[in-house]
DNA sequence: AACAGGGGCAACCGCTTGCCG
DNA sequence: TCGGCAAGCGGTTGCCCCTGT
């Protein structure tokens, strides 16, 4: 059966031949294409324009990289795939010179069989039930201890990391309804570990002096007690901080990703949604659910003492104080690794704007599914 | 050397989306 | 507003090649 556009023609199928190639990329890079439709009449092949078109895309298109694809791409489809699904179009925007086709054919004959051999469900990168069972099989004293779900990619090879991710988002990609574990935080949480540095490369602070303590820390004079967050993308070398009591970001690769209502990149409801968002979360004060529309804050202490927090946008506006993560089938974004440091990926900033963007859009009374609009958005 | 099985990849199919008259 | 068309996209298929027996 025939595309619709080409039903009425005898077209050929199958693999193409050098002298198919030939005659399309002559005509191509003469011509251009302005219609499909129109190539292959023009061009002198026997195949309809869908085929020509999605063989100049997937394999003649003069900007194809091609061959094997390197560990810093293969962690950059990783961690973009935890947060988009198998929006293979989206994933390949990241890889340039790389055709969604061959990301998920890479994906499918490879990565997927990493993450399974590794006990991570390729779908929802959390631990398959064999592997959950087991690593829940103790007393759970220590959450991060040889746990499979610390994984953070690094040259495809599996890493049980020492948690030293002070900040996780987490995404539920098709996530039905589910629970939300509220603690109440143990005494230990005090803002005397509300500083965080992160040696891969991203900083969260409370205490404005203990901050500025800190060599290259974007200390803001304002952030009077509020929260300071520091992204640092050691690919472009480039550094964003946030500032959560004002709203507001300064500098750096923030401003030129694309269709930002402003110029730091953050939009003020943007800015005001995470403020509030990680106010309640180093402060376990409650929040207007309202105004995180959606969102779900839990942090689990780590044994080091650093504070992880997990930012999951799910059905339901519920902000929670501390305690452990429990696992409800969320989509997790090791955000260290995205963001900078050894494990840094190319999957920029970009993303976590058009994410937090929609957060911003709740703040404004937007009624949708946040994590549908999480999703969709990136 | 021959064969079977599996993996990788190119191409196809069909649904969705966007544009235009 | 609606319908037609083209392009975009993700899932699936099938061929080719490599490897093990």
């Amino acid at each position: 059966m025939g595309h619709h556009c080409c039903s009425k023609q005898m077209v050929k199928r199958g693999l193409w031949s050098p002298e198919e190639d030939e005659k399309l990329v002559k005509y191509i890079t003469t011509h251009g294409h302005s219609c499909w439709s129109a190539v292959p009449k023009h061009a002198g092949l026997q195949r309809c324009g869908k085929s020509c078109r999605l063989r100049w895309i997937n394999y003649l298109r003069p900007d194809l990289k091609r061959g094997t694809f390197s560990d810093h791409e293969e962690r950059t489809i990783i961690d973009v795939h935890r947060i988009l699904g198998n929006r293979w179009a989206q994933i390949a925007k990241h890889l340039p010179g790389r055709t969604d086709n061959e990301v998920k054919n890479f994906w499918n004959s490879c990565i997927k069989k990493k993450l399974i051999a590794q006990g991570l469900d390729p779908k929802t990168h959390n631990l398959l039930p064999a592997s959950r069972s087991l690593l829940h099989g103790g007393n759970g004293a220590n959450p991060s201890s040889n746990n499979p779900a610390q994984f953070h990619s690094n040259g495809g090879a599996a890493v049980v990391s020492v948690a030293t991710t002070p900040f996780t988002i987490s995404s539920p990609t098709k996530a039905a309804a589910y629970d939300t574990v509220t603690v109440t935080p143990p005494p230990e949480m005090a803002p005397t570990m509300y500083d965080v540095p992160n040696p891969n490369g991203m900083l969260m602070g409370h205490d404005q002096a203990a901050a500025a303590a800190i060599p290259g820390y974007p200390y803001h004079p304002d952030n009077s007690g509020g929260v300071l967050m520091s992204f640092r993308d050691q690919n472009a070398g480039l550094q964003t901080s946030m500032d959560f009591v004002n709203g507001s970001s300064s500098s750096s690769s923030m401003d030129h990703a694309a269709g930002m209502p402003n110029g730091n990149g953050f939009s003020q409801g943007m800015g005001a949604a995470f403020m509030d968002l990680t106010a309640g979360m180093w402060t376990t004060a409650a929040v207007d659910s309202a105004m995180c529309a959606g969102m779900e804050v839990v942090q689990p202490l780590l044994p080091q003492g650093l504070l992880q927090g997990e930012v999951v946008v799910g059905r339901q506006a519920v902000m929670n104080g501390g305690g452990a993560v429990a696992d409800k089938g969320m989509d997790m974004m090791d955000v260290s690794s995205v963001y900078g440091g050894a494990g840094a990926t190319t999957f920029d900033l970009e993303l976590m704007e058009s994410c937090a963007l929609f957060c911003g859009s709740g703040v404004g009374g937007s009624t949708g599914n946040a994590m549908e609009q999480l999703q969709w958005d990136c």
